[in-house]
Formats: structure tokens, C-alpha cells, sequence
DNA sequence: GGGTGGTATTTAGTTTGGGTAATGAGTTAC
DNA sequence: GTAACTCATTACCCAAACTAAATACCACCC
């Protein structure tokens, strides 16, 4: 790992990388596939695709937001009939979140059109560029989730 | 360019790339270097240093942000002695918004930090890993930009 | 067994950062 | 010279997070 304080090159990167992130989130907020979900349910759906099932408190710490946000959020999910709530056969404190099979075929509804979005907005990069992108996707994903 | 909608990988990226960049987003958003600077406030900085002046609707075309949010973002800025505001030569309709020396102090002493943070985010990451990074950063930035 | 401290979730209330609609001033085209 | 358009602003609103406090439960120690 280089020095990525006092590493000039590296500053740059950083810089460059914080800015781009940030501006490109606000972007996507708003390419939604369903309007009546949120960004960040988008993304607990997306987790509990990956992991199965989870508790609320752990669903929190994935997505680095507070308990209450969870709360709130899987209510609104369970809402909608995109998530099950069980509660936790060992601990009656807890509850176990799982996704249902809706949600599983709104994810890949949501897929199809989340790509159609940015790839039409990649079309403006050449075939390079892209190629360093897709390389970097895992890689910012094991970032944001260090 | 490739097919980004159909080719099975490059549509894997694109998921991959959506979640990493919103995440990391929501976790950017809390790190700061002025408590009392939102994080739209800071890329509007970043903006003026790279651009040296705009009016706020172009400000507010690039951060792809509407109008009304630019003219108070602006106005905090400048109670805040970041930016300066002055008419503009040619159509009085329209200011010229600019950094003051201060802001370039303060976006100085962000990048420090900010750097900080990430760097030691980016300890989990091995030297491969982060120069993949450090190479997709430009591409990323100029696709938020596209 | 009962008290004590710690943890999971929830409730209530607040802040924040953005959006839309409507207004006023200034410019451009006809 | 007026009609149509553009830039910035004002007023109001809404969504999605947060903090603090309440509730329910577990685990440990005596």
C-alpha cells in the first residue's frame, strides 16, 4: 500500500474519487425504478438479495445508517409487501428480515432499467475507459463496505 | 463500446458499480471537514477551484442541482466568507460567483483530511487493488460529469 | 431467584438538504 | 416597443436521515 496521505498522485486520486462518488450518488438517487422506493431500501433489498436474511440491527450496520432509519425502513418495506418479518428463534429481541419472492422479481426488473440508465450515460465513454470502470466496481464495493 | 445492457458482465459491473457508489456516498457524506459545510457546499468549492468563476445557474447545471438549492447554497457560502459575489459584466440578471483565499485554505486543509480518511479506509485494500482505483478515478469523475 | 448492566428495536421529535411553483428583474427577437 | 424568454430569487414543502428516550429482552453475578 503507497503512502495515500503524501503520496501526490494519490491525493489527487482521492480527491478526484470523493468528488466523483458524491456527485454521481445524487445522480442515481433519482433514477429510480420504482418512485415509491427510496434509494436505500433499494440498496437493503439489495443486501438481503446477497445475504439472505438479516436483523434489522445488522441491516443498519451494512448500510451504515442508524437503527431507527432501519426501523423505519424495513416497516415501509414489509409495507409493500417486499420483505417478510419472523422473529428470531433465538432472541426474542431480535427480528430475522427476509426478502420475498416480489422482491426478488422487482430487483431484477430493477437491474434491467438501472443498466439501461447508465449505459446509456457510458456511452460517452470509449471502450477503455469502461474497461477500467468494470474493473473497479468489485473494488470500490469492498471499499464502501470496509 | 460494448453492450452494457446485455453483456452478462458488464451488467454485473453496472449493479456492482451503483451500490458501491451509493454507499460510498452515504458514508462520504460524514465525513467532513467543516461540520458546518454540507457536502453539495464543498463539491460547489471544488467546482470554483477547478473553474475559477461561474454564475449560479452554471453552478447549478454542473452539480446537477436546481436553481433555488444553487442560490442558497451560494448565500451560505457567502455568509460563511467562502465566495464572493459580484455582478456580472455583461448581463445584470446573472453574478459572478468566486472563491475567496480563505476557501483555498479551507480546501487545502479538507484534502489533508479527507485523505486521512480514506487512506485508512483503503488499508483493507492490497497495492492492486488500489492503483485499479487510482485509474478509474478520472473515468469516474467524468462520467458523474456526462 | 432477583437485581444489574447491556443490547435490540422502536417511538417521538428534529434537522437537513433538496425539490416545485410562482415572482421579479433583465435581455433578446420581432 | 412589446412579447417571449432567461436568470435568479422567494416562499413553501417533503423526504430521509439523525438524536434521545422508551421498551423489551438477555446474561451475568451475588
Amino acid at each position: 500500500m503507497p503512502d495515500l496521505i503524501h503520496d501526490g498522485d494519490s491525493a489527487a486520486a482521492v480527491s478526484s474519487l470523493r468528488s466523483a462518488v458524491m456527485l454521481l450518488g445524487r445522480r442515481l438517487k433519482h433514477q429510480r425504478v420504482d418512485e415509491s422506493l427510496s434509494p436505500t431500501e433499494m440498496s437493503v433489498l439489495g443486501t438481503l438479495a446477497r445475504c439472505g436474511s438479516a436483523t434489522p440491527g445488522e441491516l443498519a450496520r451494512k448500510e451504515h445508517v442508524q437503527p431507527p432509519s432501519m426501523t423505519r425502513i424495513v416497516a415501509l418495506l414489509e409495507a409493500k409487501g417486499l420483505v417478510r418479518l419472523e422473529p428470531h428463534p433465538d432472541d426474542r429481541r431480535q427480528k430475522r428480515v427476509s426478502q420475498t419472492e416480489q422482491a426478488e422479481a422487482m430487483l431484477a426488473e430493477s437491474r434491467t432499467k438501472r443498466n439501461a440508465w447508465l449505459a446509456h450515460l457510458a456511452e460517452g465513454l470509449d471502450e477503455d475507459e469502461w474497461e477500467t470502470l468494470r474493473a473497479a466496481a468489485p473494488v470500490l464495493e469492498k471499499l464502501a463496505h470496509l
